[in-house]
DNA sequence: GTCAATTTAATTGTACGCAATTAATATGAA
DNA sequence: TTCATATTAATTGCGTACAATTAAATTGAC
């Protein structure tokens, strides 16, 4: 029986799995300052962009569910960056609006895309792919329609 | 001022992340039935490949550190697939061995792979392309050597 | 040989990540 | 209108991840 399948250097996921991790780790000297986690960087990010969206919707947009993000919405909360409000109109929504500091908080944080590039040792040819190709398999779903 | 570097859209890491998730989301259905999660099934693969290593060698494969490996590999030792031995020559080091049943669930697992391929709606050229980039990252370091 | 420095695992503490469930609210077909 | 269904957030429980610390053993410079 051949099990080369099995081998670690024959998994497309493993490296993927290993690089995200990494990479991940990577911003953590630059998000510390700033009081964020990787998570929460990339929450902030969206709201930049959209303030005053539901828990639904950012959890889409951050391919993430309302058991991750109740908690770490709250712990933004508590540092004052974000206020939760409950709708009048549907009360089953939750819409997070930012507030001054958190919209404050951008000015610091619009370093550190610019500081992790100089981090992250990739050629220019190798990120654009990447960048396609990731996001091709984010925008067409990543699953075939199997079941 | 311009904000544009802070938006999700442009961002590298960003879908590599949401993509690394969702990829290992799809690994689920086909694990459950083996009793294992993804991150004890690449653990059973680096071992499949070189059985009876310690924590640190594993470690450095998996680039994970005892603190994620140590209860893992005591779940493992709990199911029966491995067995965690210390070291007669030098205490420090704990050997994890393959048990028989860590070895026989091999012939279930070597159908992970392809079931996954089915499942993951990636093109043969991507799959390629991301392969390569990936481990060049891996291989080389993924970071400059600033400091 | 001795002890400071290093190595190795384990532990601790914090923060995800997600499946499954719960609870509250809203919707819509009869 | 009414009640079964659907939607939305929150909760629960389990399993990572990883930084920082601890503890035990080993090594090596003197």
């Amino acid at each position: 029986m051949n099990y080369d399948a099995l081998k670690l250097k024959n998994q497309l996921c493993f490296p993927l799995y290993a690089v995200s991790k990494e990479v991940t780790r990577l911003y953590k000297p630059f998000l510390d300052p700033l009081g964020l986690t990787y998570t929460q960087y990339i929450t902030m990010m969206a709201l930049w962009e959209t303030d005053g969206i539901n828990v639904k919707s950012l959890g889409e947009r951050l391919f993430l569910d309302s058991g991750t993000l109740t908690p770490l919405l709250k712990k933004l909360e508590a540092q004052g960056l974000v206020k939760r409000t409950r709708s009048k109109d549907n009360e089953r929504n939750v819409f997070i609006t930012l507030t001054e500091a958190g919209w404050q908080l951008r000015e610091s944080a619009i370093k550190v895309p610019e500081q992790l590039i100089k981090c992250l040792k990739i050629e220019a040819d190798d990120a654009q792919v990447l960048y396609r190709i990731l996001n091709k398999l984010l925008d067409q779903g990543i699953q075939t329609e199997v079941k």
